[in-house]
RNA sequence: AGGGGAGUCGCCAAGUUGGUUAAGGCAUCGGAUUUUGAUUCCGACAUGCGAAGGUUCGAAUCCUUCUUCCCCUGCCA
């Protein structure tokens, strides 16, 4: 469950040893996104491994946004990222950080910089700088103003700071090594003018900071020890460590890399996100279908549920992908353990009991949890018209049936056993109701002398509450919906492969006891799946509206698709 | 003159300095219990570690060669 013992990987095995040497004698890790997006199912894994090991080490985690590149940030993304963190049930050091708070600082290193004759004001145009970089098997060539003085270049860049050139007009790079193997030696730019609004730090700046300069004085600054990021970083590991190394800071971070969380079934680019929004194909960022985590979060799927999800799929340095099913598979898990049961109709084929009586026909109690009888129980009432679920009845049962069917005896769940004895049709040949007797004699007891093997869930129709259930269904059909190519070789368009099904919306009949929870409350309705009150639309007392989280597991459907 | 990574069961993944029968989880398949075809419980599930050679008493771990996949040529992060 939830909590088992982290499994050895090889970043606890670096720290161990870190530890161990004295290297180190803390941890400190940090969660470092860029706040131009919603955060999606990849990233828990990575703020999973971050706030986690800082937990277990006793060390802490900062929370900092990545805000170097005003073009792309905005403050809802900011806001949202907060809220899905500290969801997930993490606490981060201190307050939230930004890159932004570092702003001055950056600007003293490249001012550091520039005075040791490390960096230097470049005018090349961007088309330009792209030429001179060459490519993986050439080497780039110098640019022509790599040799202006420290005097020339601390003009040049006190005046971009000030405002004195156009936008993309100069740069300040770093004089590494154009010849190097890794194209990020190749006198990367550090400094690029942009004259744009910034979320945290507004019209200040005209000149901002790129990543690779940024990221690794961030984290030193913060005395980040362990600085944890993806595979695709590696190649910029030598530019972290370059960096740190050729300026006056006291503390120098270790940059380690692991593969990201790939899932099936899912897109996780936050373009692809974002055009499934813009075109209406999903209501929103907080869709239920979507990965991203407020909308996993709407779906009902606990931050529990994904904890353990990702803790499952572990830490490595091997390119991974995980079945959607390993991540319903933990929700399920986790919510067998917390959720309050309650029964729910939702196709419902009309119950007339022919003998019911009423003073002699009772109902009974059920409780709420199979295996929390604190949990407490109520009523679960019975009267002469109930409903049942379509799919729970069979006119031609197929072999190893166990629900009802003309003729046939089943168990109504925490009630009698009762027996179809006639079926109702409509002028199509639609069964629209079903008459069927009780035995009276089988309240809270088995049948004498036969066995009644199935069980079918059901609801009173007088006592029942009509709700609004909304039936989610993953988005894609296909596995990998961004890399189906077709005949040309081109890829496909992933739009195309929306799952049609991926939401229907039913009237259901639910028991009243549900009437006023409070939205994001889950439960299991038997027999069907995992259901949460929606955290939008759901008015308790009101409009209940339910979203399905997951199904239950079904074996039974398992062997009927076979 | 390319560089950087990764290949252990269907999917993840432990295994680090060579030492007994290659952890564990998920999935799957049996079976038991069950008033949820759920849960729970038992059992099965790699003579094999990308391939081929080699070193060794002994190799997933060391050496050689080969092979497959991923990432890198933003003034994005």
């Amino acid at each position: 469950m939830s909590n088992e013992l982290p499994v050895s990987n090889f970043i606890r095995h670096i720290i161990d040893s870190d530890l161990a040497s004295g290297k180190r004698t803390s941890v400190v890790t940090r969660f470092p996104p860029e706040p131009n997006g919603y955060l999606h199912i990849g990233h828990v894994k990575a703020i999973n491994i971050n706030f986690g090991i800082a937990q277990d080490y006793q060390g802490l985690c900062n929370l900092r946004m990545d805000d170097t590149n005003p073009e792309k940030e905005e403050d809802e993304y900011a806001a949202a990222i907060e809220a899905d963190v500290h969801w997930l049930g993490f606490k981060w050091s201190g307050d939230v950080r930004h890159a932004s708070d570092y702003f001055d600082q950056l600007y003293a290193y490249g001012e550091e910089l520039i005075q040791s004759g490390k960096a230097f004001v470049c005018d090349l145009t961007p088309e330009e700088v792209r030429e001179h970089r060459g490519d993986f098997v050439k080497p780039g060539k110098e640019s022509p103003y790599r040799n202006r003085t420290p005097a020339e270049n601390l003009d040049l860049f006190r005046r971009m700071k000030a405002g004195e050139f156009a936008d993309g007009s100069k740069t300040l790079r770093l004089k590494i090594d154009m010849g190097s193997p890794n194209l990020n030696m190749r006198d990367p730019v550090i400094y690029r003018i942009k004259r744009e609004h910034h979320i945290k730090t507004g019209d200040k700046w005209c000149i901002y900071p790129m990543y690779d300069y940024t990221h690794c004085i961030s984290d030193a600054l913060e005395g980040i020890t362990h600085s944890l990021c993806s595979l695709e970083f590696e190649d910029h590991r030598p530019l972290y460590d370059w960096v740190l190394d050729n300026i006056t800071i006291p503390c120098h971070p270790q940059q380690i890399e692991f593969s990201r969380l790939e899932t099936l079934y899912v897109v996780t680019s936050k373009r692809k996100l974002k055009q499934l929004v813009d075109e209406n194909l999903v209501t929103g960022w907080d869709d239920p279908r979507m990965p991203t985590v407020t909308g996993m979060r709407r779906r009902g799927y606990s931050p529990e549920g994904l904890r353990l999800f990702v803790q499952r799929a572990g830490v490595s340095k091997t390119p991974n992908v995980v079945d959607f099913s390993a991540l319903e598979g933990a929700v399920r898990e986790e919510l067998e353990e917390s959720s309050p049961r309650v029964i729910a109709v939702l196709d419902p084929i009309k119950v007339t009991l022919t003998n019911f009586e009423a003073g002699v026909t009772t109902s009974r109690t059920a409780p709420f949890h199979p295996h929390h009888a604190e949990w407490g129980e109520r009523e679960v009432p019975i009267a002469p018209v109930i409903y049942v679920e379509r799919e729970d009845f069979a006119e031609v049962p197929p072999a190893g049936w166990q629900r009802l069917t003309p003729g046939g005896e089943v168990r109504l769940r925490y009630s009698y056993v009762i027996k179809c004895d006639e079926v109702i049709k409509d002028a199509a040949g639609n069964v629209i109701e079903l008459k069927c007797s009780l035995d009276p004699a089988t309240l809270g007891q088995n049948p004498v002398g036969r066995k009644v093997k199935g069980v079918i869930h059901w609801i009173s129709a007088e006592h029942a509450i009509q709700a609004d259930v909304r039936l989610y269904d993953r988005l894609f059909t296909e596995a990998r919906p961004d890399a189906v190519r077709g005949e040309d070789g081109q890829y496909v368009d992933f739009k195309q492969f929306i799952n049609p099904e991926s939401l229907k919306t039913v009237t259901a009949y639910v028991e009243a006891s549900v009437k006023d929870a409070p939205p994001e409350t889950r439960y299991q309705f038997e027999r069907l799946g995992y259901f949460v009150t929606d955290r939008k639309e759901h008015v308790p007392g009101q409009k209940p509206v339910f979203n399905r989280t997951v199904t239950l597991k079904d074996t039974w459907a398992a062997k009927e698709a076979k």
